[in-house]
Formats: C-alpha cells, structure tokens, sequence
DNA sequence: TTGAAAGCGCTAACAC
DNA sequence: GTGTTAGCGCTTTCAA
C-alpha cells in the first residue's frame, strides 16, 4: 500500500540510495556500473517504483511540467490551442498541465497559486489587457508566455493571431461586394483582441472612405450567442439601415442568424454576416458562415516553442508572434440587392 | 528575483520559522499570540510570500488539488464536463489540474506520470474499458472516479450517462415514425460507452420486433465526421435499403448528412438521422440534429462530488451514478414515406 | 505561546 | 564507481 521510495529500491539492489538514484537517472546513468545500474533498474521495476515528483522538484527546483491557463474550454477557440502546445511539448521532456478559470478572478488566482509553483513555465490565453497575476508571475522570475491576447505593459514573449488583417480582409470582401453600410460587433474592450481589430476596422473603413455609424456599433459583454441577437436585435430595430455585420465571433454571428429570422430577414439576402474564428460546425449551418480562420493549433504550437526557448534560455527578449489568418469566403455573405 | 521562504518571512518578523508557519496556516493560528501572528501575517505579505507547494506537499503529503484526466479537449463532449467538476471543486479547498491525452499511450502515462503523484485525487475520463493505468493508480491508492465512461474490473466510484435509455429512446422515436429498416453506427468497442449502447440497441429492437442487419451496422473507429461519411456511404451503396439511421455520435451523424448529400438523397425526407450527445450548433443545422441530450456539466459535478467523498472517506464502496439523458426531437428525423 | 529538532524523498557536491 | 553528507522548504511532534 506504502509506495515504494528510492531507500527501498536501494535496499533491495544492495546499493546505496545515491547509486540507486544515479542509476534511475538517464544522464547519471553513466556514472555507475553497468550491471549495478541493471541490478536497480529491475529493483525499481519489480517494486513498481515511481519518484516522488515533489521531493523531486523540491531538491532540484525543476518539475519537467508546464502550465497552461485557460479562460474557458468551452468556447472552441481554446482547445486546439491547447493541442498545438502538446504537440510540440509532447516532443519534450514536459507534460502539460491546464487549469481553466472561466473569467473568475477566484478561480484564477487560485489557478496561479497551484501552478506556478509546480510548473517550470506558464502559457496563459487569458485576453485581458490588465492581468496582474501575469505581471506578479513574470516578476516572481516564471518564465512566461501569452497566447491569442496581450497584456498591456507586460514584456513577455507572445503569439497572437493578426486579427487585425482579418478584420482588414473582411472589410475589403464586403466593400467589394457592394456594401456601405456595415454593423459592428465588438467584444469587450478590456480584452486585447477586441481593440486589435476595432482599430482595424476603423483603419480599413477609412481606406474605403466609409464612416462608422455609432449605431451600428456595438460593444457586448461576451461573446456567445444571445449576446449577439440582443445587440443585432437593437441595431434592426432602432438603428439606421445597413446591409452587413461583422461579428468578433463565429457565436456572435450565430446570434445575428437568429436575430434576422427572428425580423423576418434572410441571411445573406437582406444582411450578409460574418464570424470570427471558424469553429467547428460553421461551415454546416444555413447558409454556412463566412469568417476568418485563425491558426488555432499553430497560435498553441508556437506559443509552446517560445516557452521553451524561454525556459532554456532564461533571456528576456520578448518575441511576439503574430500569424497569418484567412478569411474563409461561405454563403452568409453576398453582394448587396440593389 | 529569489522567492521568499518561510525562513525568510520568520526572520523579519522576528519570530521563530514554526512559528511563523503556524501562523501562517489558518488551523493552527489560533495556537499563536495574535499580535504575533499580525505582524508575520504582515511580513508575509510584505515579502509577497508564497509558500512553495513542493515542500509543503512532501511534508504533509496533501497537494489540496485534483487532476483530471482527458482523452480529448476538442470533443465538444468534455469541456463542459469540466466545467462541472470545477463547479463543485471551487466550492472546496481543491483545484483542478487537467491533462488531455490526445487518445495517445504514451501521452496518457506521462499524464499519469505527471498527475498522479501531485494530486490528492483523480477524474478519469478515459472511456477504455481495458485500462492499466486507472487500476495502477487505484492499486496505489489514489483515490479516483472514472466519468462517462467504465473500465471493466475496476472497482472505482463513476459517474456515466444513461446512454443505454438513450439508445430505447431513440429506437421507440423511429418505430413510432413507422422506421423497421434501421442502419447502426457505433463507435469502437474497446470503449465502455459503445458496447453500452450496441447492447440497448439490441434489447430495445427486440421489444419491437426487429432485427439488427449485420450490413447495416457498422464498427466506427473514431467519433468524427469522416468515419461517418465513410461507414453511411458504404451502406448507401452495397447495403439493403434503409430509412433511418442512428448515429453514436453529433459528428458521426454530420458525416451521415455529407454521405447522404452525396448520393443525392435527403435529410428526413428520404432517410432519417440521430446523433448522440446534442453538442453545440447542431441545433442550427439543415436540418437540426435530433439527438441525445446527454447532462454533461452535471457528469462532472457529481464525478467531483463522487471525488471529494471519495478522498475524505477513503472507504472502498464504488458507488456508480447513472444520470438519466434526453432525447431531443428536431428536424433530421420524420415519418417514414410510404 | 514559542523554540528546537526531525524528517518528508530526493539529488548533488564531495570524498574515497 | 560508490558511499557520505547536506539540504531543498515546509510541518509537526516534543519540550520548555
């Protein structure tokens, strides 16, 4: 019942626990006869030997795992990013451990508390521009690395998506197909993303010679779906008229979907609509979505190679990534009905 | 830049270490003046001490976290099975530490490797029904708590939909539409939820006086949309004729939808189709999906709670709770045409 | 109420 | 090539 420690593994190999400790350790390994070196690798193994990783970490200060903070799993965005990251640390000495917070400051610092301490470094996918716990990790000398957003004042490698070319690309697609008068969904402008792309938009409006009307603009708390009808419900039913919206997420337009049935319009007939992300499942709705993919295993992929590098190298020349998206033309744009 | 110990936080305090740990840690405050332990509550928070986990968990062998043990983040499935868990964990003193396995062997035992020698309990979600590294870890005395899915001879506390009723409430659905040539996608049955389902399957066309035609029933290897595409075409095209269709998974079904487009038949008019699970969007399909709602945020809290009784108990009676599922009728399925 | 001291399991100088 | 020893940072007896 007792788990076996490397006292007992030394024991039975009639060693002593430092032979015994050389000779399970790969690169120590050398240091020791060979056939003592077998005599504790079959001790271990008959005694279903496992190291303490605490002790471990303890002694050497390292814990051969990284962490990963994430703000909610369920929004599609996320997991892939996550399997980016694995597969690149897969090829690493490091597991990965995650901690999801659900943009709850609680739940959040208690997720700092548990894994900066048990982790040699840290992805964080948290968006918001003001982070304190990143700040307070970053000082506390764990090497860092953002992922999808950035915090304001924090000079720590980063990969983001350029979500500012999507918005461009958007833009340029929906001018193109005739339309003047566009609607805007932005996500909360305490996240960094939404200003990346809110300035974006005001840049590629002004390159077509197109204004912003305030009420076709509008800020939502979250991205999800009820959001997204509750604000397209007021711009149709107060605002000015207009042909398109551009939605901060592939949720938010699905919530435009509903809000246009909901007055009788037809997607993209009356509106076109775009999303943001290409989630699954977008490509099969009705009329399917159009919308920017953003490299979401890649942003995980890179974000693990810079915390490597950072891990190993300890230097402080903060990298920030920014990669490619592509606007994925589907049926829920269309040129504007004269 | 070097991170304050206790010894550290004692010193400026003036008082001895032990004293300044009881102190420091609420159950034993009351055995310490209280000016005193004011002022190394002070010091601590001057210092921006955090005590270092490793240390503390190797003394006490207590980690106050739980991990959880995921095959794969991007199944729609599991992320709201871990927002359940966290639900209930953040209502106690635990955190939770997530690991996703990518369905991978050596990915999983590093997550083992990595987890559970640094938690205080574990969630299992791997749905294997032959899994060594689950009967390791209870063999160690970890507690653990399998959700979703069973693992045969394991003698552990789980927490599993009902998804043999899901399975009767489908097939009762179709016969009331007049449905008796059904086609049958299952998944893999190395996996507890799929013989689950294959054997309510049998049990519920029994009771309507059907059969199972072996060159409708096909042995899916994975859940997505391909293997659905794959498996429905081949019946389509060398099978007898069908009219409905029940899928083990929303994505199977997908791919039940591209296979049918394909042949240039349609969704329900010609051939009904189910899913399982009701994951996100598939509402908004042409046509939405009828499918199984299976309460995946409440697998997680009550695998949580399961959890939490489990470690304070540490008594050996592995209660499984079975949580009732729900079918949900929508567009893809219809009365059969005469 | 506080201090002294031991030790959780491990690794890494340092000797031999 | 192997043993000795110290100590990572913390909690917890045991004395005082």
């Amino acid at each position: 019942m007792k788990k076996p420690t490397l006292h007992d593994v030394a024991a039975k190999a009639g060693v002593h626990i430092s032979t015994a400790s050389r000779a399970l350790n790969a690169e120590t390994r050398n240091r020791v006869n060979t056939t003592t070196a077998k005599r504790v690798l079959r001790a271990a193994q008959s005694l279903g030997y496992q190291p303490n990783l605490m002790a471990r970490g303890l002694r050497t200060s390292r814990t051969h795992s990284v962490g990963m903070i994430i703000p909610d799993l369920t929004n599609p965005i996320f997991p892939p990013i996550v399997r980016g990251a694995e597969d690149v640390l897969a090829g690493s000495e490091y597991a990965l451990l995650l901690s999801n917070t659900d943009y709850d400051a609680i739940r959040e610092e208690r997720a700092f508390a548990a894994l900066s301490r048990l982790v040699d470094g840290l992805i964080i996918a948290s968006a918001h521009r003001e982070h304190p716990l990143t700040l307070a990790a970053v000082r506390d000398g764990v090497p860092v690395v953002l992922v999808n957003g950035l915090v304001d004042n924090a000079e720590v490698p980063a990969v983001v998506p350029d979500y500012g070319s999507g918005v461009a690309q958007i833009v340029d697609h929906l001018t193109k197909l005739g339309h003047t008068s566009i609607a805007y969904l932005s996500g909360p402008l305490v996240m960094s993303p939404s200003v990346t792309r809110l300035a974006a938009l005001r840049e590629a409006m002004r390159q077509h010679g197109l204004t912003i009307d305030p009420a076709l603009m509008a800020i939502v708390d979250s991205w999800n779906k009820d959001e997204g009808a509750a604000a397209l419900l007021k711009m149709l039913d107060h605002g000015p008229p207009f042909t398109a919206v551009i939605a901060n997420s592939d949720l938010l337009a699905l919530g435009c979907y509903a809000a246009i049935a909901e007055r009788g319009l037809s997607c993209p007939e009356d509106i076109s609509i775009t999303g943001f992300h290409d989630i699954p499942l977008v490509s099969n709705l009705d009329p399917p979505l159009t919308t920017v993919r953003v490299p979401r295993r890649a942003l995980g992929a890179e974000a693990a190679n810079l915390l490597l590098e950072a891990m190993q190298t300890r230097s402080r020349h903060p990298k920030v990534l920014t990669l490619p998206v592509e606007l994925v033309v589907r049926g829920s744009t269309a040129q504007v009905s004269k």
